[in-house]
DNA sequence: ATCTTGAATGAATGCGCATTCAAAATGCAT
DNA sequence: ATGCATTTTGAATGCGCATTCATTCAAGAT
């Protein structure tokens, strides 16, 4: 049943000519008379022909001009967050925009990447982009030994000689202090994503600091495995003691949702009017009406630009170093802080 | 600078072996000496050699056995959109318990989809699953006699011959409509996604069929494109008519939810106070607390579960037919309704 | 009409692997 | 030991394509 596909040899045969021409028929800058071309290109679409892409980078495997498979490969952890599938979602318009394909694989942990990155490996991927997650020393130099370029998104690159394009997650941590000491909040309460995660670290490192700098420090620190779950039982933990916070900064959008509605229908608060909250990210849900948060801001748009158009440079010319490249967080103000 | 990888033949070089006893070394079922094996993949290992997927699909062209590259291609739309990055994120975990990898294109609308697929093709995946669009029967046709199956999820097959796994649109729609009549509703109204989009329709027909079996019908008809923005537009127009809904049925939960926070912020309206409100997917932020929305639940998990393993079925024996399958949505009473 | 030049073409080749086929090695029973 | 059945091994092959190399062809120059 399974007819096995058309190959140039089939086409070549209908069309009188031989295999050369198919594959030169199909090859844009190739050397062909463009009557021949046109006439190739009619059988080969009568006969339902099209360029097996394996078979192309198998066969461009020797020559160093392109060996590319049109592949790029991405690693994401927690892709039913908002944020990153709006990110995901945007990497993939991008990529295809520069003709690239998106190999996806997700994992549950950043223990995984390195397999993950195995398995890709596997099909020659071009390139590969891994969000919010790092890569060993040694697959790190696995990838650099097989020219594969390697992007890290909103991750630092530790010395791994790879691309980066990240937020400043410090400076991100540091606007949010310097605006809730400036709107004279005192007890001022932090809630992460992982306590040991990287980004989230670095957010509290950033917004810990500037508050001691302002002579304070974080009232109460919480962490809530970035999920809306999980901010909400932050939430319920801060605001059960007996001094509650009177101001509270989430390392993300969606645990600071959580928190509002916690808030709002469990403890009979309200933002900004029993506390301040700052989120982080800007994700579509804060700015719904009846959410109104204040967040940082991730300029996510041309993070994304940047990385794709990073990644695909390296890709296309390989000589190129590693390139590592910050954005600034802004404060959105919305409705759930008191001014 | 870019290290050629290595290949088959370096290892056997190493290990002092013929190419072929590598091969075999990663070959699980082949005939090969336990010692030769477990000495080969040590050198190999040592040499950082992975066997290349493309090339080992490319060799298997020829054998009926599996010629199989181990990639499923995912077509989606609104990947941004909750329901279905949720969808995705599914999809991807459960393609890969199965050792399988996705490659993942998006499209604006359905017309790209014959494109996404062709371009798809070109890399012989194994199998398609198209998400809430339809292909050309052409593609169709294309498809079948590459011997690559297609699922389509959550839309119909309309006689293409192809696999389906979907939601009983018309009936997640009636049941709506029912438990609006038997609450005594009046003036019930219905917000579609697109005008002419299959699934919108399919609900709204399911809908107003039941409203007319109850002696009513729609009372007004709405629609939001399937976004929040496009909720909130829409709830606006409902709610600015002289005489106003005491119902509203929506074709997502997105768009439900656009209505709720429209309500509540723009118009001083709530629900189930004023009105009664019902969503369709039951994605996670329909649970918030504060949204507590009432809706038509997808059993997401086991249809992708169904979807994943019927197309594995299919590539896995290819004499196997198509198979359609439909799952019913379920009432999921919050507090959007009054009783 | 002859020569030169560049374009157009086809035959042959190799990308990295799995598999087939025939040869060699091993195990076992006699 | 000897014979026979198995298992293990290596050489050779082809998957579908792009490319190289040598050849042919067309077109302008003299």
């Amino acid at each position: 049943m399974a007819n096995r596909s058309v190959t140039s040899y089939d086409v070549a045969k209908a069309a009188g000519v031989s295999q050369s021409a198919v594959s030169r028929a199909f090859s844009p800058k190739a050397s062909i008379a463009a009557k021949t071309r046109k006439h190739i290109l009619n059988v080969a679409r009568e006969m339902g022909y099209q360029p097996n892409a394996i078979a192309r980078s198998m066969s461009a495997a020797r020559n160093a001009t392109h060996q590319r498979s049109g592949i790029v490969g991405v690693i994401v952890t927690r892709l039913q967050d908002p944020f990153f599938s709006e990110t995901i979602a945007l990497i993939s318009r991008r990529l295809q925009a520069h003709g690239w394909q998106m190999l996806l694989f997700t994992v549950e942990t950043e223990a995984e990447v390195d397999d993950a990155l195995n398995s890709l490996m596997q099909f020659k991927i071009d390139g590969v982009m891994i969000l919010s997650a790092i890569l060993s020393d040694q697959m790190a130099q696995a990838c650099k030994s097989q020219g594969i370029p390697v992007l890290l998104y909103n991750r630092d690159t530790d010395g791994l000689g790879v691309s980066s394009v990240q937020i400043e997650n410090r400076e991100g941590g540091k606007i949010a202090a310097d605006f809730l000491c400036e709107t004279s909040h005192e007890r001022i309460a932090f809630i992460g994503g992982e306590r040991d995660d990287a980004t989230s670290k670095a957010r509290e490192d950033g917004f810990a600091d500037r508050l001691a700098e302002a002579g304070q420090s974080v009232f109460l620190r919480e962490y809530g495995d970035y999920t809306f779950e999980g901010g909400v039982e932050a939430g319920l933990r801060l605001f059960s003691r007996h001094e509650k916070p009177d101001a509270v900064f989430c390392a993300s959008d969606v645990m600071a949702l959580g928190v509002l509605h916690a808030a709002r229908h469990q403890l009979g608060l309200d933002a900004p009017k029993d506390f301040s909250l700052i989120g982080f990210d800007d994700i579509p849900s804060a700015s719904w009406p009846g959410h109104a948060l204040t967040t940082i801001r991730q300029p996510v748009r041309r993070m994304i630009q940047d990385a794709v158009e990073l990644l695909i440079d390296r890709i296309e010319d390989t000589e190129l170093d590693a390139v590592i490249r910050h954005f600034p967080g802004t404060l959105i103000l919305r409705d759930t802080v008191r001014l």
